[in-house]
DNA sequence: GTCTATAGGTGGATAGAC
DNA sequence: GTCTATCCACCTATAGAC
């Protein structure tokens, strides 16, 4: 009943224009973009219901009704997306082996499969577009258990093929050092997908200027093409950076080093 | 001690173990201790004044009369560390150029000097510790416009020296994308220190694990060390990547190229 | 400086009519 | 499925005694 012939199924990611105007339930759409943007744009816990309601022009008990609660309306808002992404992911990644025909890919086929298909959603706005990147990368950060433990069970699946492939592409490399490096790749798309950045007050600017859009603003997509074009290559230095150096000493090289030659950098 | 004779000093950062006893305000300092803590474990939003005041032991009133409000309490708990570190890295910066008297830094100089000065926080608990850096990281994604303002505040200034020193130790790399990479290198870092990662759930792993420390939990200390043992090398290799080619097509190279159709869910 | 008491408001959730 | 009305726990902030 869930996925096939004409019923109504459950994740919105399934929506053509035409299917989503007046089907079953106008309202949980609306709902579940509505809740999208304001938590992306005030945080979950500063969101309130009633003003998630509000705007979306529903009823207060309509979201009870529909979710059964607030907890249970963000896991849907993600659920919908993610379930697309992650399928997405994992058939990218089958695509790439099958081709290689048993041989390890390389490092940059992977990153384009995983955060080249996340960043591509940005692209376009019935995937959620910049709105759910945005949202994303900043409740990844969020403290609360729920949250974690969701996401937990969302990417369980892929983060283990994606580090399989990895272990894979980098024989040489421990493992233990890759995990980590996955960890900071993670951390350097969230913190720019959430776009809530420091350097952005600071230098007064939207990551839009910096690509170069300054005045006609060309919106989200071409927002999420050049960040995508900036951050691969970025990712991919960092995940074939030498190693370090484990000597007995506390701290790789503090300010003042001994200069020893360690990757000579000019 | 640190700046000027006897007088009391509102930035605890200037404490020594014995000043910080019974001076003027113990409750300040404990109140500003314990809210450290636990915006940190639950967030700004969904922790109370009431949760604050009953595990500092104070009275509820003591807050607003200290600080004010909740609001200015947050940024408190960040000035008292950011002062101190702002300052450290301003000055590393600054011994760092009198050394090279007048040539350009080596990148990974500057990135020593600001990431790395950050980092060896985390490993001394009179400075907050990990406590600090994970409110710090998971705070930087905080989407309200208080906490946003208060930081770009704090930051301006160093962020400013430290671009123009990497403008000058990268003369070849546009400026634009040095912005960019130091926006993904604050991210990479945000995130490593904020310690919410889905890897850790998924992995079902803390990083104190990955550094190889399973059993015997040798505290914060050794884990900072260790993550600014990883995370150098990785944000030196992201800087230092080689730049993104930017030619007519809209993506670098997407790995099955148009299935652009419906959302090809097979 | 510290405390009690409380004002004044908002939160998530639900019962029950339609 | 939708709506009104309401419960009640909890929130921040303050007034005023000590």
């Amino acid at each position: 009943m869930t996925s096939i012939s004409s019923v109504q199924i459950r994740y919105s990611w399934a929506s053509d224009p035409m299917s989503d105007q007046k089907t079953t339930s106008d309202t949980r759409e609306r709902i579940l973009d509505v809740a999208e943007r304001l938590f992306m744009e005030n945080g979950y816990e500063a969101t309130s219901m009633r003003t998630i309601t509000s705007a979306a022009e529903v009823n207060l008990a309509a979201v009870n009704y529909h979710f059964g609660s607030k907890e249970a309306l963000l896991c849907e808002v993600f659920r919908r997306r993610l379930a697309w992404l992650n399928q997405q992911r994992l058939q990218a990644l089958d695509e790439l082996e099958a081709q290689a025909a048993g041989a390890p890919l390389k490092p940059s086929q992977i990153l384009e499969a995983f955060f080249g298909t996340l960043l591509r959603m940005g692209e376009d706005p019935s995937l959620g577009g910049m709105t759910f990147l945005r949202l994303l990368g900043r409740t990844l950060t969020e403290p609360a258990e729920f949250i974690r433990t969701f996401f937990a069970g969302e990417y369980a699946q892929v983060i283990d093929r994606y580090k399989l492939a990895l272990f894979r592409a980098l024989p040489d490399v421990p493992k233990a050092e890759i995990v980590w490096r996955l960890h900071f790749m993670l951390g350097a798309m969230s913190y720019a997908i959430a776009g809530t950045d420091v350097l952005q007050v600071v230098t007064g600017c939207e990551l839009g200027d910096l690509a170069g859009e300054s005045a006609d603003d060309p919106g989200d997509t071409a927002l999420a093409r050049r960040l995508a074009q900036r951050l691969m290559p970025f990712l991919l230095g960092g995940l074939r950076a030498p190693l370090p150096q484990f000597h007995e000493l506390p701290f790789p090289s503090p300010p003042t080093p001994p200069p020893r030659g360690g990757r000579g950098d000019s």
